[in-house]
DNA sequence: CTGGCCGATCTATTTTAGCATATCAGGGCC
DNA sequence: GGCCCTGATATGCTAAAATAGATCGGCCAG
């Protein structure tokens, strides 16, 4: 593959990295195989158009036609909304502890589509992921992935022995009380972020914000 | 193919038309075949990445990746670099005159090469193509283009009866007042531009500009 | 030590891009 | 009417993307 298409497959990685997925999880959102996704980022396989741009809208991301007198300044606003993610590795163990809650939600909405509480750890969730210091809040996002990994089980058990799935009265109040924690955790950060920090500018979600709202390059 | 692809083949197709190239012009540029070509702007065919870069290069135009978020502002950023052609009929035949004139002189290089009037007729034509008013200069253009046909034809017969190409005195004046009249046009629309016209706005080459001087867009 | 997750690699099959070449129909010009 | 240019379509062939699925070795947490 030309080097040309180099900066692109990179720009891909680097997207997925950004969302904290893995090349499975990638598949999953979008059915290309785990196998193809490791082709096309490791520069073997010559992508085609359909392709790539599902791939990239499956990130927040949007082919486009620049040209090529326009590189600069578009690149310099790409960099402007792209936040540097930090690279410890105290940060991505956060984003994918979250990332492992937010799963944890998804599935157990299948078992228990009418637990409200599923819905106030999404959304706040969510927004903690907007913020930079996650990886001082490790633990706390555990304490809320705990009772949520710890249903899952119980409720894939039930299912295994062709049991109904039923909420155990300790449990629900548990994911209550992790709830509870992520709307503590959620205000916490944005009572806590200095008025430097970028708010909204980078997102775990992609659910429908107002994007009539321009942030950057208002003319 | 995806309506989503069309976005992109849509922008590549008017890149083409920007510049002024028929499909046969961009495939002799590219190696694409025409057939091909057609195949891709008519959405009839899912192109590989490697592919899109090329063709898209060939046009001045870059594939990025971009924010879904950093939308509005690149796109914005490439509105305003972006001249809108006019569409009249008069303009299209001033570019396609623009287009003859430079193709003639490619040709002639072939067969003389040392002739310097043939480099200022070229570099000329290419600063004359980047103003949007040439529409009023089409016999302007035309005066140029004819003496550079007019010896091409010479030319292709002394080829065709392998004779040595050999440049006749009269027609050797006409090609350099025809650099004359390519000068002085350009250094009318060089003086006549309204300052509010982005010069250097829009270009038919695509030789080396200085891309470090970054014209919009500095941090 | 074990299990789970990761990215990479492999096999087999289907579908289609890409290429070469030819030809067509429409429009403009002389 | 003939010529030239345009974009579109056709045929045939090869190579590779895309798919499905399995498996591997490495790494990490428990």
């Amino acid at each position: 593959m030309a080097y040309a298409s180099e900066d692109i497959i990179e720009a891909l990685k680097k997207g997925r990295g950004a969302k904290g997925l893995s090349q499975r999880a990638l598949s999953a959102r979008t059915g290309v195989p785990q196998s193809h996704i490791s082709k096309i980022e490791s520069g073997n396989a010559d992508i085609r158009l359909s392709s790539l741009i599902e791939l990239a809208r499956a990130l927040d991301l949007e082919v486009r036609l620049v040209p090529r007198k326009a590189l600069p300044a578009v690149d310099s606003v790409v960099r402007s909304i792209t936040p540097a993610v930090p690279a410890t590795e105290r940060y991505r163990s956060a984003v994918k502890e979250l990332q492992r809650s937010l799963d944890a939600v998804d599935k157990l909405r299948l078992s228990f589509p009418d637990l409200n509480a599923l819905n106030k750890i999404q959304e706040n969730l969510r927004t903690i992921g907007n913020f930079k210091t996650i990886d001082n809040y490790l633990d706390s996002i555990k304490r809320v992935t705990q009772p949520l990994s710890a249903l899952q089980k119980i409720a894939d058990n039930q299912r295994r022995i062709d049991e109904a799935v039923r909420m155990p009265a300790q449990r629900l109040k548990e994911i209550e009380e992790a709830a509870n924690r992520a709307q503590a955790l959620r205000n916490l950060l944005v009572h806590a972020a200095p008025s430097s920090e970028p708010r909204r500018a980078y997102r775990l979600d992609d659910d429908d914000d107002d994007d009539h709202h321009q942030e950057v390059g208002d003319d």
